[in-house]
DNA sequence: TGTAAATCTGCGTAGTCTTGCAGATGTGGG
DNA sequence: CCCACATCTGCAAGACTACGCAGATTTACA
């Protein structure tokens, strides 16, 4: 089987890991180091259940790493490269004719390019 | 609503449409400009209806633009830069311990890589 | 040792994606 | 006008994914 269907396959599948809100969300939570779970629920409004439950798939294909100190689970991730290239697929993200969605996607843009996390938005 | 949640979805329905191997092997083979979609089911090896149908999601999001000339209808990325920023992604792959995945790997970024053409590996 | 906190894992349901196939459309040539 | 070619669209079955919830683990601490 040639090369490239091998790797268009691991590609897909590394895609479709990301390929959903909350985890990219996620990932971007991780941008500036490692957090615990129930932080990052926090941060995403969601429960801590449904982090955990997107953490284990992202952590099988060591998208993420985690590392226990007593009951807590910190997560980092493993390339952390991995974050910014997100962000530049904001710029194939179809702009649509709805007022306003040019710019949510700057105001996201940016706010996923700082250097801190100050106000979320 | 913020911004950070609208546009986390729209990301992520921009990866769930790249996720599938044969789309990522379709848009690859657009690199270097227009084909028809006889052409390019010849060069993936699969049926030419299936190419319609995952071209039929790619157009909807305007990933791909589409052009007639008679009966044919000629296929071209709407912004060629989404190839080159796919095959960055090859960097995130995890390389498994199995033999030669790497070698694997790299062959396609080669491929995927290059100015012209000329073999399939 | 008992209890609570933090997290993980397993399960059922509902919804979505993939794919082959049949049939519809549109176009060029005779 | 009729046929063949290129492509598209609709449909049903099977596979996969997301989500809420219940229960299992692990660890801290009294």
């Amino acid at each position: 089987m040639p090369s490239r269907i091998i790797v268009s396959r691991e590609l897909a599948e590394l895609l479709k890991l990301l390929a959903h809100p909350d985890r990219l969300r996620l990932i971007e939570e991780l941008r500036f180091g490692e957090r615990d779970v129930t932080s990052i629920a926090a941060a995403l409004d969601l429960p801590a259940t449904r982090i955990s439950q997107h953490l284990a798939p992202l952590r099988a294909h060591r998208i993420v790493e985690d590392r226990r100190e007593g009951r807590n689970h910190y997560y980092r991730l493993t390339r952390p490269a991995i974050a910014a290239w997100i962000v530049e697929a904001l710029e194939f993200v179809e702009v649509r004719n709805r007022i306003g969605e040019a710019a949510h996607i700057e105001q996201v843009r940016e706010l996923w390019t700082a250097d801190a996390n100050p106000a979320s938005s």
